[in-house]
DNA sequence: AAGTGGTCTAGACCACAGA
DNA sequence: CTGTGGTCTAGACCACTTT
């Protein structure tokens, strides 16, 4: 006998969960491989198809996701299989908030600035507006466990962000520019280096001068594509890394 | 009057564009797309159905691997559309070799050492082998346009790459490994550090001790997410930076 | 209201792995 | 050979944007 297991349809009770199935699928499958040890099978797609009432196409996009995550891998013929536990999940946009706490540690934030000044050439050609055009310009040094972790300067369009000045710098800005002015930032290009700091960044950060930490150019975009923030952050080398997931391209 | 072009189905001439379908129209898109303008609209998906005659599936796996690649971008509801140019398209595995060509520079190889040992400790954990295990180690430094940029260390499974030292090692290690060994590295997993020179490293790679670099270490895994090769690189820093595009997750 | 991308189905055949 | 994942089809309906 089959356990036939069923995902939410839409038109069931009130509280039923509207996302999509294989989304549903996904997180079902996330919890269940939790519990698998690495390199075992999971059930066959067909499997999967009738023990959740779904087609296979569902399944494949719900396995596609898990794949992508690096949760799972596949064998063409063979099957699908409980990868590896990994360091970092992916690349993904985070917010200095969510990054600390995803490190175990608690964020916080000092602002030692906040005006308004035109853009200058070239955070005006980052965010593809005129240099004459006015952007708000917040300088933070962002905490981890009540100690210095980042120098932060953000750029953002004025004209797109108005009283932003009046607001709670304290927490995350991705959260507040979605919430308050609706805008969704869903990609960022980075560029990384690093460096040797300054005597400036190096007090501001409670390091030597000369300490070696990495400078984070970072240009954010919304569901458009539109450029909506220019960043530069300073981290400390001592007390910060980045994880990094690659993968090899077929092309 | 509509345009029809077809798609290779396998049982046409001998020399027949043997990729699955949705691959030969993803490589026909972004040809086309890079003679269009940013933020200008592609064809609805069910255009291009009529257009290449190919099911509306097979469009939708083409766009979303150019979605994925940052090429287009996709807005519900409205269509699909060009993306703006973007530095480094993805996060994919890359060798020194390949990253180089990328950037434009001539890559070369001095070995300067080239070994076998106990794996030890830590090389072990990595390569999930026991540390009396030997490894073959390479110690190289790479350069770009004849000037050196990184100073590498590659550890290997001995009795998976027998006789590998008596072989030319001025190349892509990872060709080498794929034709030679049958080894397909497919997924790594790194982590990066800013760090100031050592002395032995800074004089090695050219420039003065304290000198900001990146210490890269990475793990890399084969198609059935075994890990295979353990690498600790040293970038110089006035030389390289690491450009990277995010996605924000929705989970 | 019309048109777009997003989800989903049911079914077919192919390519590859492994006994 | 059997069973697996990979590709592909034709069609339906939903969610969203735009006019």
């Amino acid at each position: 006998m089959t356990t036939e297991e069923v995902l939410t349809d839409g038109d069931g009770p009130h509280d039923a969960d509207r996302r999509p199935k294989h989304e549903q699928l996904r997180a079902r499958l996330r919890g269940e491989i939790e519990l698998m040890k690495p390199h075992t099978a999971l059930p066959t797609e067909r499997e999967l198809v009738s023990r959740y009432q779904v087609s296979r196409s569902t399944v494949r996009q719900a396995l596609d996701a898990l794949a992508d995550d690096g949760i799972v891998y596949r064998v063409h013929g063979a099957g699908t299989f409980v990868a590896a536990p990994t360091i970092s999940k992916s690349h993904r946009l985070t917010s200095f908030t969510e990054d600390m706490r995803a490190r175990g540690l608690v964020p916080g934030t000092r602002l030692l600035a906040a005006d308004e000044a035109p853009a200058g050439r070239q955070i005006a050609e980052e965010l593809q507006i005129t240099p004459t055009d006015p952007v708000v310009r917040l300088v933070r040094v962002r905490s981890a466990d009540e100690r210095p972790m980042c120098l932060e300067t953000v750029q953002l369009v004025a004209e797109r962000v108005p009283d932003l000045l009046r607001r709670d710098l304290g927490g995350s800005l991705y959260v507040l520019l979605e919430n308050d002015y609706g805008l969704r930032l869903v990609r960022a290009e980075q560029v990384w280096t690093a460096i040797a700091l300054d005597d400036r960044s190096a007090v501001l950060l409670g390091v030597p001068t000369g300490s070696p930490a990495f400078l984070v150019q970072r240009t954010s975009f919304d569901d458009r594509d539109r450029p909506q923030e220019a960043t530069t952050s300073i981290y400390r080398a001592d007390r910060y890394n980045v994880r990094l997931n690659v993968r090899r391209s077929q092309s």
